[in-house]
DNA sequence: TACTACTATATAGTATCACGAGGTAGTTGT
DNA sequence: ACAACTACCTCGTGATACTATATAGTAGTA
């Protein structure tokens, strides 16, 4: 796989979908979202970008938070989503499903 | 199809490579452009917007631009992508393609 | 002790982009 | 005169990802 750069513009609206769909699978926190995001095959994704969304979750009333000490390192902050947050992640897969086939027909339509 | 709103953050980056897209099809020009993308379902999209971004494809040396005189209005500004354009659409797609992959990777990883 | 590395959170400032709102102008028809 | 449609342009705004930097805990090691 080819190293794809700057992908920034694109992932305005995505990333914090992908977050919310993260925290969904189950409870987790900043540190450990990033790696599962840099994994995933997004390496640029740094901490900072990771904490800015949680704090707008938070600040949205999405998530549930509990914190909890780690054996590694400082306390850790665990997020789940409620049931607003369950909805905003419906609501932008479905904005991606919405996206998806209108690029792909575009992309299609010789 | 039910009416989606509120798209914009996740037609940054998009938008762009849509209209590098649509011209790269054929030569057109912007009015033209902002209907195509409403009849493809982004009913959302203004011609500001469009403007917008075609002045940066300008700005960005990414097309050439033939002024011609139109029968129902003001003259029209029409745009074919130049090589760097082309290029710019080859690695918009690159882009897509790696974004929409890894989506639906951790959609699908259950 | 001092340092390095890894874990972990936080935030102020910046750049980029789509968008809203308004304006200008040409043609046709009433 | 007015409306409707075509067609272009631009300033300001808001949302977002990113940069850079700071803080702090633990463990190893020189």
């Amino acid at each position: 796989m080819i190293a794809l750069v700057n992908l920034t513009e694109m992932l305005k609206g995505v990333l914090e979908g992908c977050v919310l769909e993260i925290i969904s699978r189950k409870e987790t926190y900043g540190y450990e979202i990033t790696r599962h995001l840099n994994d995933l095959g997004f390496t640029e994704v740094v901490d900072g970008t990771v904490y800015t969304i949680l704090v707008r979750l938070e600040k949205n009333k999405l998530v549930e938070i509990t914190k909890k000490p780690s054996d590694k390192g400082p306390p850790r902050k665990f997020f789940m989503l409620n049931d607003a947050g369950r909805e905003e992640l419906r609501i932008f897969w479905e904005k991606w499903e919405f996206i998806d086939s209108k690029i792909n027909e575009l992309r299609e339509r010789k």
